[in-house]
DNA sequence: TTGTAATTACGAATAGTTTCGTATAACATT
DNA sequence: AATGTTATACGAAACTATTCGTAATTACAA
């Protein structure tokens, strides 16, 4: 078993598109990807192929127009990639990337309650 | 005006030591890098040239022994870095971010309360 | 002034990513 | 069957990032 790097850039935007629609063909993915930046067909197979290959997608090819899924769990992606962006661009700490993102990026009241009730289960996690 | 890219993985390693130390030689930027990881001399030296290239650095050559500055500020490239991957690895959504930030990293007290009193300042702007 | 050490400059090797052109195969339509 | 359409496979080109060896330069000390 090779070892499961993060995904690139482009693979990321792959991965939402299958985290969110479920499985899809090569098409319906370049469709929804072309509605954001120019790319081609052919461009967006061969990441998808990249991408079995390193099984980080999974590959139906019972038919002749494969379907792909995502093999790797959105959660533990992004908490992979998080850690690693906290070390490399905030040094280490959570709280001031915490910090920048609430303080930069609206945020409606569901959500901040959300987060505020996070935080009071953490408090009492300190006492 | 040259556009201003985000600085890749090396690049923000050195930024951290320069933004923490400020002004510093090749020798103590390496010093600094060796303590984390297996890293030449001259590989060092030739990422800083590269990020002087870029303006990302500024470079006294004055005397034989360069001194290097950072020539970006922290709270933006870091803002801006932090924009970019919430879009790419969060599909644009920073409260999932921020719950996932604090639900896998320890933080202390003082920086829960500072996460705290930021809330209650955007609750007052949502009235 | 000559040698040694430290520093910068240059350039090349490697690896990984991104992009896409062309070839091939499967299927559909007439 | 012939023709056109759609899909995948293959491979190469362009680009970026990373790493480091070697050469050239400079400074200082013996």
């Amino acid at each position: 078993m090779k070892k499961s790097q993060n995904p690139t850039e482009s693979e990321m935007e792959i991965l939402q598109i299958l985290w969110h629609n479920g499985s899809c063909t090569v098409r319906e993915v370049n469709e929804v990807l072309s509605e954001k930046k120019d790319v081609g067909y052919t461009t967006t197979l061969k990441i998808m192929q990249i991408m079995a290959d390193k099984n980080i997608v999974l590959r139906d090819t019972s038919s002749r127009t494969h379907i792909y899924t995502a093999a790797i769990d959105q959660k533990n992606t992004q908490q992979s990639m998080l850690n690693k962006f906290i070390t490399n661009t905030f040094a280490g700490s959570a709280s001031s990337l915490v910090l920048q993102a609430l303080g930069n990026h609206k945020t409606n009241d569901d959500e901040l309650k959300e987060i505020k009730s996070l935080i009071e289960k953490i408090e009492k996690g300190h006492q």
